[in-house]
RNA sequence: GCCGAAGUGGCGGAACUGGCAGACGCGCACGACUCAAAAUCGUGUUCCCUCCGGGAAUGUGGGUUCGAUUCCCACCUUCGGCACCA
C-alpha cells in the first residue's frame, strides 16, 4: 500500500487513544500511532475544552480536513481473497495428511470434546452449525493449548423418520439413512471442523447395534431390564409406546410428531432408572449449567415424608405416603384413585352401582382431561371405612379423579384442613374438617375459609399438641421428625421417600431401530439371546404397513427361533429399543468404533474417559442427558466403566429461530440453508458470525444482514495481511509499545473468554485488535519486530475460529510452517499488556466532569493531587475544601462537593 | 400455581472485583471513489433541551453506597420447564 491514509478513527473512544483535556495533562494525548494531534470530533463534542481552546474545529471543519487526506490516500482494496478456493484446497490438504487424526498420546494430557450427535434426517441445517462450530473453535484451542483433542462425530441413525419416509415413498429405511449420511457427511465437512472421521460411528451399523443389545443384556443382568403390564403412553400417530420424557406439554403430546398421546395397557420392557433417582439428583462431580441441573432435579421430582399404613375395617393394610405426617390426626377422609386394587374390597353393595359408574366416566376421560388442574374435583363414596393409625378414628373412603394411580401409593389420607385439595372436596361433598395445626400466636381458630398450609404449632394432635411445625420438609422439620420417630416406634409407619421420576421405557413397536434381544418361550419364559448370537440383525426382507405397524410382527419366519434354555421353538421380541438407548453411550463406540471385542477399547477408554467437554442442545435436559448418566451408573455397578459420570462439563447453546423470530420449520418457510450461505460467503464467515452475533447460550433470530459484518472484517484481515506496505519501520517507541500492549491485552481477554465459551467477545476483540493494527501500520508500524509478533499472534488467534484463511495467511503469506493448528497457543507476556499511563475519570457528586492521565503505578496521594488540580475541579470546588475524596487506584477518583 | 432464566440504543450485543453505560458489529444518514452500481474508504448515529452548554437514561418503584446494568427489597413483562405429585 503506496500512502497510508493520514487519518484517525475518531469514532472510537478504545484505550489506544486517549484525549486528555484538563489543562494539567492536557499534552498527553495518543493514539496507537503516537503521533496524532488533531482533536477529534467526538472529544471535542464531548469533552470540550473549558481552558480557552479554539473552537474552531468545528465537526464541519474536521471533517473537511479529513476529506483532503483521504483523497490522498488509496483505499483499502481487495478482490483476491476468495473463501471458496481456500477452504475447499485446505480442506482437502487437512484430510489427506490426517492433520485431525486423535491417537493416544500418553506425553500431552488428553481432552475429550463432543458435541451431541445429529439425526440423519436428510439435511444439516443451522441447528447443527450453530452448537458444532463454536465446539470445534474450542477444541481446536484446547489442541493449541498443548492438548491431545479427541473431537469424534457420528450418526443418529435409527428411528421413525427414517420409516416414516419408507412408508411415504416406498424406500427402505436404510437406503434412506444411508444416503442422509452421505450427504450429511459432505456439509459437515464443509464445516471445516477438526472432526476425526476415522472414529465415525452410525448407530444402525449392525457393528453399533450388537453392541446396543449387548448393553440391554447386561442391563437385564444387573436386574435393571424388566417386563411389566401397565398403563403406558401410546402415540396414535408414531404408533408406538413412548417414555413418559417424550411425552411433553399440557396437552401430552408425543415429543416427535406433536400429536396427543393416549393410555394403553400394554406389556412393556423398562429400565429401572429409578433405582439410580438418588444418585442422579448428586451433580458434584459435574460442572454442569444451573439451568439443566434444576430440569433434572425437579424431573426426578424427589419429595420427603412418611409411609404409614391405614387399614380397611377388614383389616388390610392401606399404605399411603405423605410429606405431612404432623397432619395425620387431621385425616378426616381418605381417598383411592378409581383404578386402586382395593377398591372393589372396600365397596359396599349400596354404593357398587355409584362406583362402577364412576370408574367407567374416569375411563372415558383422557389424562388431559383428567389431570387438568383447574377441574372441579369430583368422586363417590365407596360406602367403605378405614381406621387412621394414630387416633384409630374411623373415616370414610372415598375415590376420585384427583388421586392417581401412577404417584405414591394412588391412595392418600385426606387433610382437608392442611391442603387445598383436600378442602374443596370435603366442600363440595359436606365432608368434615379438623384443624390440626393452628398458626403460632393466634388463638383457638373457628371455620376455616382456606386449607392452612403455613407453620404453626400441633393441636388435636393427641401427644404431639404444643408441638411446633416449620416450614421445612422432612427431617429438617423438627415437628414432623418427631412424628416420624414416634411412627416408627409405634409400628405403623416409617420415613420414607417419593419420587416423581418414573423406570424409562424403552419397547418400540416400530422396525427401524435395535431389536431387543430378548427370547419368548412358553417354558422358560423370558430369556436374552445369548451373547455369541448377538447381533440380533434386522430383516431386510420386511413389508409396511401403512398403518405404521411394525414390520417385525408380520415377518413370516424372523421371530421364530429356539429358547437359549431347552433348545424348543421360541419367539423372539419383535419390539426395537428407543433410539435415546443408542444415544446414551455412542460417546463410548467413538472410543474404538470397529472395535469386536466388546463395546469399546479399554484401552481407549482408559485414556479418553471421562468426556471434558459436552455440547449441545438443553432441549435434552431431561431425556438424553438423564439417560446417558443413567446408563453410565449401571454399567460402572456391572464393572463395565469406570467413574460415576460420563460427561464432566456440559455447556448448552441456544437455539437460532427464523428470521421471523419462530422456530425455524420447513413448513413456516423460515429454514436457513447453511449451504447457500457457505456458497455465497465461505465457511469461514458463516462460522464466525455464528459466533460473533448471539450469546451463544442465548441464540435467537437469524439476521441475514448480519454475516456481512463478518464477511468484511475476513477480507480486511486478508487486507492487511497481502496488501505488500511501503512503509517503512519508522514508528515511534511509543507506536510499537503500544502495539504490543494492544496484541497481549486482546490475547489475554481471547483465551479467558475460549475457556469461558463467549465466544462473541472472542470475535469483538480481535476486531478491535485488528483496527488497531490498521492504525499501527498507518504509523509505520510494519516491519518492525512488534509488527511480525502481531501477526504471528493474531493468526493464532483466529486460527480456531476461522481455520483456513488463518491456514491460509499463515502460510502461504507470511511463509510460516504447515499447519498453523500444530502451533502453540501463544503466551501473554503480562509485561506488555500493562498499561503504563492509565486514564482516570473524576466524579464530582457521581458524575464524570473530567479526566486525568496518570503514571499507572501513581500513588494515592498523587492521584489526589492531579485531580484537585484539575481547572474543572476547582470551578466545583469553588474554593472550599472537598467533603470527601475517594481514589479507587486504576478505576476512578471520586470527590463529593 | 410452583421452579428456573432473562429484561441495556432502530437491531444483535459489551461492560467478568460496585467505578467512564452503549465496546464490537448490523442497519441507517452524509461524504469520497465510480458514467453508474457493487465493493471499498471516511464521518456521524441512546434520548431530550434554549444545542453555548446541560439534563435524563440499563423493565418499574424503593433501599444500601461517594458511586449501582452489577448488591438488597417489592413489583411488571417475556421465555423455558413442571403441573391435582399427596
Amino acid at each position: 500500500m503506496a500512502t497510508p491514509k493520514k487519518k484517525t478513527n475518531t469514532k472510537k473512544k478504545s484505550t489506544v487513544k486517549k484525549t486528555v483535556k484538563t489543562t494539567k495533562t492536557k499534552a498527553v494525548k495518543k493514539t496507537i500511532a503516537g503521533k496524532k494531534t488533531s482533536v477529534t470530533v467526538k472529544a471535542a463534542k464531548k469533552a470540550a475544552p473549558k481552558t480557552g481552546t479554539s473552537k474552531t474545529t468545528t465537526k464541519r471543519a474536521s471533517a473537511k480536513s479529513k476529506t483532503v487526506s483521504t483523497k490522498t490516500a488509496k483505499p483499502v482494496r481487495d478482490i483476491s481473497y476468495d473463501p471458496k478456493a481456500i477452504e475447499q484446497k485446505w480442506q482437502a490438504k487437512w484430510e489427506a495428511d490426517k492433520l485431525y487424526r486423535a491417537v493416544i498420546d500418553y506425553s500431552k494430557p488428553k481432552h475429550y470434546a463432543l458435541t451431541m450427535l445429529p439425526y440423519t434426517s436428510g439435511d444439516l441445517h443451522f441447528g447443527h452449525w450453530y452448537p458444532m462450530a463454536p465446539s470445534d473453535a474450542r477444541a481446536r484451542f484446547k489442541r493449541m493449548n498443548g492438548y491431545n483433542v479427541l473431537f469424534p462425530i457420528g450418526f443418529d441413525a435409527f428411528g421413525l423418520p427414517a420409516e416414516n419416509a419408507a412408508i411415504k415413498r416406498g424406500i427402505h429405511p436404510k437406503e434412506w439413512t444411508y444416503k442422509n449420511i452421505e450427504n450429511m457427511r459432505r456439509q459437515l465437512k464443509s464445516m471445516g471442523a477438526m472432526f476425526d472421521w476415522e472414529r465415525e460411528a452410525i448407530t444402525a451399523d449392525p457393528e453399533y447395534y450388537k453392541w446396543t443389545e449387548w448393553f440391554f443384556i447386561q442391563l437385564y443382568k444387573q436386574g435393571l431390564a424388566y417386563r411389566k403390564m401397565s398403563a403406558v403412553d401410546w402415540c396414535p400417530s408414531c404408533n408406538t409406546t413412548l417414555a413418559r420424557e417424550q411425552v411433553v406439554g399440557e396437552n401430552r403430546v408425543c415429543e416427535r410428531c406433536g400429536t396427543p398421546v393416549i393410555k394403553k395397557n400394554l406389556e412393556q420392557w423398562f429400565f429401572k432408572t429409578t433405582k439410580y433417582a438418588d444418585e442422579l439428583l448428586n451433580f458434584d462431580e459435574l460442572d454442569w449449567p444451573e439451568r439443566v441441573k434444576v430440569l433434572q432435579t425437579n424431573w426426578i421430582g424427589r419429595s420427603e415424608g412418611a409411609s404409614v399404613i391405614f387399614r380397611t375395617e377388614a383389616g388390610d393394610p392401606i399404605e399411603i405416603f405423605t410429606t405431612r405426617p404432623d397432619t395425620l390426626w387431621g385425616a378426616t377422609f381418605m381417598v383411592f384413585a378409581p383404578e386402586h386394587p382395593l377398591v372393589d374390597k372396600v365397596t359396599t353393595p349400596e354404593q357398587r352401582e355409584a362406583v362402577e359408574a364412576y370408574r367407567a366416566q374416569v375411563a372415558r376421560e383422557s389424562d388431559i382431561e383428567r389431570e387438568a388442574v383447574d377441574k372441579e374435583k369430583t368422586g363417590v363414596f365407596t360406602g367403605g371405612y378405614a381406621i387412621n393409625p394414630v387416633n384409630h378414628a374411623r373415616i370414610p373412603i372415598w375415590i376420585a379423579d384427583y388421586v392417581l394411580m401412577s404417584y405414591g401409593t394412588g391412595a392418600i389420607m385426606a387433610v382437608p384442613a392442611h391442603d387445598e385439595r383436600d378442602f374443596e372436596f370435603a366442600r363440595k361433598y359436606d365432608l368434615p374438617i379438623v384443624q390440626v395445626i393452628k398458626p403460632e400466636g393466634e388463638s383457638e381458630a373457628g371455620e376455616l375459609k382456606a386449607a392452612y398450609v403455613g407453620p404453626g404449632v400441633m393441636i388435636n394432635s393427641g401427644p404431639f399438641d404444643g408441638t411446633k411445625v416449620n416450614a421445612e420438609k422432612g427431617r429438617k422439620n423438627p415437628g414432623i421428625s418427631a412424628v416420624i420417630d414416634w411412627l416408627e416406634e409405634m409400628g405403623i409407619g416409617k420415613e420414607a421417600v417419593n419420587y416423581r421420576y418414573r423406570d424409562w421405557l424403552i419397547s418400540r413397536q416400530r422396525y427401524w431401530g435395535a431389536p431387543i434381544p430378548m427370547i419368548y418361550c412358553e417354558k422358560d419364559g423370558w430369556n436374552p439371546v445369548p451373547e455369541d448370537q448377538l447381533p440380533v440383525l434386522l430383516p431386510d426382507d420386511v413389508e409396511w404397513k401403512p398403518t405404521g405397524e411394525s414390520p417385525l410382527k408380520f415377518h413370516p419366519t424372523w421371530k421364530n427361533t429356539t429358547c437359549p434354555v431347552c433348545g424348543e421353538p421360541a419367539v423372539r421380541e419383535t419390539d426395537t429399543m428407543d433410539t435415546f438407548m443408542c444415544s446414551s453411550w455412542y460417546h463410548l463406540r467413538y472410543l474404538s468404533p470397529h472395535y469386536d471385542k466388546g463395546p469399546f477399547d479399554p484401552v481407549e477408554y482408559d485414556y479418553w474417559m471421562p468426556v471434558d467437554t459436552y455440547t449441545g442442545g438443553i432441549e435434552h435436559a431431561t431425556m438424553h442427558l438423564l439417560y446417558t448418566r443413567f446408563f453410565h451408573k449401571a454399567m460402572r455397578d456391572a464393572g463395565i466403566v469406570k467413574g460415576n459420570e460420563p460427561m464432566i462439563q456440559l455447556r448448552n447453546q441456544g437455539i437460532i429461530l427464523g428470521e421471523d423470530n419462530e422456530k425455524m420449520s420447513k413448513s413456516r418457510g423460515n429454514v436457513v440453508a447453511p449451504d447457500e450461505l457457505v456458497e455465497k460467503y465461505g465457511t469461514d464467515a458463516l462460522r464466525t458470525y455464528l459466533m460473533f452475533a448471539y450469546r451463544w447460550e442465548e441464540g435467537g433470530p437469524w439476521n441475514p444482514q448480519g454475516i456481512d459484518g463478518t464477511a468484511r472484517w475476513l477480507r480486511r484481515i486478508w487486507a492487511l495481511f497481502t496488501d505488500a506496505s511501503d512503509s517503512p519501520a519508522s514508528a515511534s517507541v511509543e507506536t510499537k509499545r503500544t502495539l504490543r500492549r494492544r496484541v497481549h491485552q486482546t490475547l489475554k481477554r481471547v483465551t479467558r473468554d475460549f475457556e469461558n465459551f463467549e465466544f462473541n467477545t472472542i470475535i469483538s476483540s480481535l476486531m478491535e485488535l485488528l483496527n488497531d493494527m490498521y492504525k499501527a501500520r498507518e504509523a509505520g508500524a510494519v516491519g518492525t519486530p512488534e509488527w511480525d509478533e502481531a501477526t504471528e499472534i493474531y493468526l493464532k488467534m483466529l486460527a480456531p475460529v476461522a481455520p483456513h484463511i488463518a491456514e491460509e495467511l499463515w502460510t502461504n503469506q507470511l511463509g510460516k510452517p504447515y499447519s498453523i493448528h500444530q502451533q502453540s497457543w501463544p503466551q501473554v507476556d503480562e509485561e506488555a499488556a500493562r498499561e503504563d499511563m492509565i486514564e482516570l475519570p473524576i466524579q464530582i457528586n457521581g458524575k464524570v466532569r473530567d479526566r486525568i492521565t496518570v503514571p499507572a503505578g501513581a500513588s494515592e496521594e498523587e492521584i489526589k493531587a492531579a485531580a484537585l488540580a484539575s481547572e474543572i475541579v476547582k470551578k466545583y470546588l469553588d474554593g472550599k475544601e472537598p467533603k470527601k475524596v475517594i481514589v479507587a487506584k486504576g478505576r476512578l477518583v471520586s470527590i463529593v462537593v
